[in-house]
DNA sequence: ATGAAAGCGCTAACAT
DNA sequence: ATGTTAGCGCTTTCAT
């Protein structure tokens, strides 16, 4: 007769199996040193029952939980609307799914309450904190605490961190640059949220850009949003009084919202006007019309981010590394003439 | 001088503090019986060590962790493809923000891996869990382990469990009976995959209505698709070979993906071919041509999902739960014709 | 109001 | 190859 499942030990399928508890344990654990009588008793008793090991006991005693966190602070609208987050997402757990770690993700808590899940060892082997504003301080609280961190993003300058990025100066720079030769004057752009540093960095391209060409920046040509396809919008709207020659968004998702905006004042694009966006990432390629854009390699961040991590918590090292991956101007429709 | 910070326990607060383990224990937990001087002495130091208690331990020794589940069993592209899931999730962190738990999700895992890891006591004190397929088996496991479960959308025939849905047959049929009535005849449909309760219940619905209109099921006007836009596209260009008055996709994304087809082909909406949707998510706001579509409560159905859990966990109820929204036809410029 | 002590379920060092 | 044993850090009686 088999007992209740849902209150199974380590104990009580040693009773069953009439072993001690070390062999049960060791059967679960794939330990080498059981015979294989004993072995397939045991697992067979595992089997019927139904038994799991208890996590937090085991989290305790062996101080590993072989699971890794995956922390966005983004808001969920945006989390979910960016095909970036899901590319990520899918480059991250196509790792794990390779080893022997599991994945959670942490979505939109406030600070205080997003530290105290995981910074409390006893949960997570290592954390991937996706970076959002400059102000935040999560990253450098959960760094004081010695939690194996890794970024997904640049963080602050002031923080010393592991981190994956790609690199947005220079994709900036060759969006921009790209449009100049074209012989655009008037480029227009549409960044995310200025705290972040995708946006900061990418900026900083535009400008380089334009310094090259000798054009004086002009910050009423900017526009701050928010990565949404009505943010684009609406800042096309705002934008278009200034008579741009050329839009450039910070993300697929804002320059499609450019394109709506101007498709309703009937501005053709790319005759009257350029648009350029920011990610390449899949309904880039299959909406019409097709969006030049600088494309960011997403997914391969997010294997080299748990590779980090993993890593890191396997060497205990505290050495910090960056990885910048390049980005490349992907020249399609939108803002007329080739490369 | 104060500890090293990564590894302070209860012990070594109690150390410092001058009392007994047991105070400091209280002290966390706002145990009443504490003297204010003590008090403040232990929280003074927990302040400036950063102490954080082990959860591991914790979860381990009361049972509880605090922290709910929420399982997401579909594709990372479908997820984060369909507006449908951040809806969910909103509404599902805003109760928890507003109670004492965490959630965390669960993405992309094989049953078994994810049943490991949801199942084992010590990890969650419960479990939200988004329908996928009715051969699916997670669920009717993790009903067995007699952890707090509830289920978002209905699940299969079989598995009794409190779940969540919107009325999704009597949806469809709405939707149906009002092509119907414009006078539509051939009225073809894009379905999700058809291992779903959804899309079960939504063609129960189309059935219903052509029942009601004598116009006999023909299965080469129904095409499985996936929830996808593309899938939605490419289902349209087989069904148009079908002469269809009338296309009614089981999403909005699809019902987008189908207005492309469309108009890559020359197609007029609603005048050649009406179109409807289903979900009413904001993208079908203000998107042109504006999408009739059938509307479900996703964020209250979030909202409920968590209240229910909470409620099961709290009574330890062995009670089963059904809460089933209405749906709503909210007619705009797709289908021609106001109702 | 505070402390002592037991034990949650597990792993691993040690003994056999 | 298997068993015995000692905790991991915490909560919670039970004393005092």
């Amino acid at each position: 007769m088999v007992q209740r499942m849902s209150q199974q030990t380590l104990e009580s399928i040693a009773k069953l199996a009439g072993v001690s508890r070390s062999t049960v344990s060791r059967v679960v654990n794939r330990h080498p040193s059981v015979s294989p009588d004993v072995r397939d008793r045991v697992t067979q008793i595992i089997k019927t029952t139904g038994y799991r090991p208890n996590s937090a006991a085991r989290k305790l005693r062996s101080n590993r939980s072989q699971i890794i966190g995956l922390v966005f602070r983004q808001n969920v609208n945006v989390l979910f609307a960016d095909p970036f987050f899901p590319r990520l997402t899918q480059g991250i757990t196509r790792v794990c799914n390779e080893s022997e770690y599991s994945l959670m993700l942490f979505v939109e808590g406030n600070e205080d309450k997003l530290f105290d899940l995981t910074s409390g060892r006893g949960m997570f082997d290592g954390l991937i904190v996706q970076t959002v504003s400059i102000h935040d301080s999560l990253i450098p609280r959960l760094l004081r605490r010695q939690i194996p961190v890794v970024v997904s993003g640049r963080p602050a300058q002031d923080i010393r961190a592991t981190y994956v990025d790609a690199d947005n100066e220079n994709g900036a720079y060759l969006a921009v640059r790209h449009l100049l030769k074209l012989g655009r004057r008037k480029i227009s752009v549409i960044t995310g949220e200025m705290t972040s540093t995708s946006s900061i960095d990418r900026l900083d391209g535009y400008k380089r850009a334009l310094r090259e060409f000798d054009i004086p920046y002009d910050k009423r040509l900017v526009h701050e949003s928010d990565y949404l396809m009505e943010g684009g919008y609406q800042a096309t709207s705002v934008l278009i009084k200034q008579n741009p020659d050329a839009i450039f968004a910070f993300s697929d998702t804002m320059a499609r919202g450019a394109l709506r905006a101007l498709a309703d004042r009937g501005i053709s694009v790319p005759e009257q006007i350029s648009v350029i966006g920011f990610d390449d990432l899949p309904p880039a390629t299959n909406e019409r019309p097709m969006l030049t854009t600088v494309r960011q390699p997403v997914r391969q961040a997010g294997q080299k981010l748990v590779e980090l991590l993993l890593n890191k918590i396997s060497n205990g090292s505290h050495s910090t590394e960056q990885v910048i991956f390049d980005t490349e101007l992907i020249v399609r429709e939108t803002c007329g003439g080739a490369a």
